[in-house]
DNA sequence: GTCTATAATTAGATAGAC
DNA sequence: GTCTATCTAATTATAGAC
């Protein structure tokens, strides 16, 4: 998960401890979910003890709070870096470029949806926290320049096309074992990645 | 859940507390997975106790299987009785009613989602019943007589469609409370579920 | 069929050795 | 910082009263 640092010196050990059991609870939460998943399970994906888990996270609470941020926190600065990579002029190819961008991130990292499905039914602090921290400048992104704008989608449909896009995007991923018994085809693959991706982008922006 | 049977006589009381339990389970399961959900708090969402439960299900795998069978079941009979009322002659005009039946659906059960979200991830033996009884059937409808064939979608892109449509359809149900912050929508009004269908139905079938 | 009592296991959180 | 030991509470499953 974090095998590289953008600076050059490696993170100090009780921080890179910690990072990896973010991302072993990040996993666990989205597989189990909240009350599923066991600190102790978390500790041994992250290759240490349920000891060190509440050292680092006082309670499993902060503990979710931390994955969280993580997982949305990283979706952002992947677009962020996508989205101003891409060089195209006309305002549709720009948002068609945006969504195949997206398309391959959620496939890359199928627990994004999970966990969003997983805690997207409770609306208590911490998810509230998270709405208007990390999705609510997606959402608005999204209208103002992104897939509703560049496809003529009136403004007033847009909570509908920005569930309908996250959906359609981000399923077959998420459920890559379903899929591949069901359909044949195997979710996992750079060539499913990609004719999803056209798959999408044709429906959304023809 | 059960108010009514088909038949005019009333369960057996014993039988009528077992589909309790069931129903029970299903939402328990949808929201807090399979080992966040206790048998107690299903035995008390079910007015009933612990003890209970395992009399009529032995173990909580078994339980598992009862409420995913429901599920699917229920949704496979509904689909089948609204196709069946269904009176357009053109595919494309019956397509478009099939999916915005299926839209209505899934928005009075978002539980169905949730769950195959959630346990759509692992493949032990469970699952794969579940797959080979329930889904295939559903797939192979798309593919022939629903919105594959109907919109002109290329079989190849069959598995594709398949989970765009799925998850544009559900996830805006599944997350109503997070929908309802980030947007100001709340999905689980009737006037939201028909201009979801609208929008949904637009989007495939143009 | 229904419910209470309880056994065996596992959970999150704490204390303390190193 | 890391890990082991332990406390309290909650878990599934079982046994038995009614």
């Amino acid at each position: 998960m974090t095998k590289k640092r953008t600076s050059g010196t490696p993170l100090p050990r009780g921080q890179a401890t910690r990072e990896r059991i973010i991302g072993a609870a990040l996993e666990a939460f989205a597989e189990k979910g909240f009350e599923g998943a066991s600190t102790r399970e978390i500790a041994e994906r992250a290759g240490t003890d349920q000891g060190l888990v509440t050292y680092h996270f006082p309670s499993k609470d902060e503990l979710w709070r931390a994955a969280a941020e993580r997982i949305f926190g990283d979706l952002g600065k992947a677009l962020d870096e996508r989205v101003a990579s891409l060089e195209f002029d006309d305002p549709k190819e720009r948002a068609r470029g945006v969504l195949r961008e997206y398309v391959r991130y959620v496939a890359r990292h199928p627990e994004l949806f999970r966990f969003m499905v997983a805690e997207g039914n409770r609306s208590n602090a911490r998810m509230r926290w998270i709405i208007d921290t990390y999705m609510k400048p997606r959402f608005e992104f999204m209208k103002e320049r992104g897939v509703v704008s560049a496809a003529g989608i009136d403004e007033s449909d847009a909570p509908y096309a920005f569930y309908a896009v996250t959906g359609a995007a981000s399923l077959i991923f998420a459920v890559a074992p379903t899929c591949r018994r069901l359909t044949g085809v195997d979710p996992r693959k750079q060539q499913t990645i990609e004719a999803h991706a056209d798959f999408v982008a044709r429906l959304l922006l023809p």
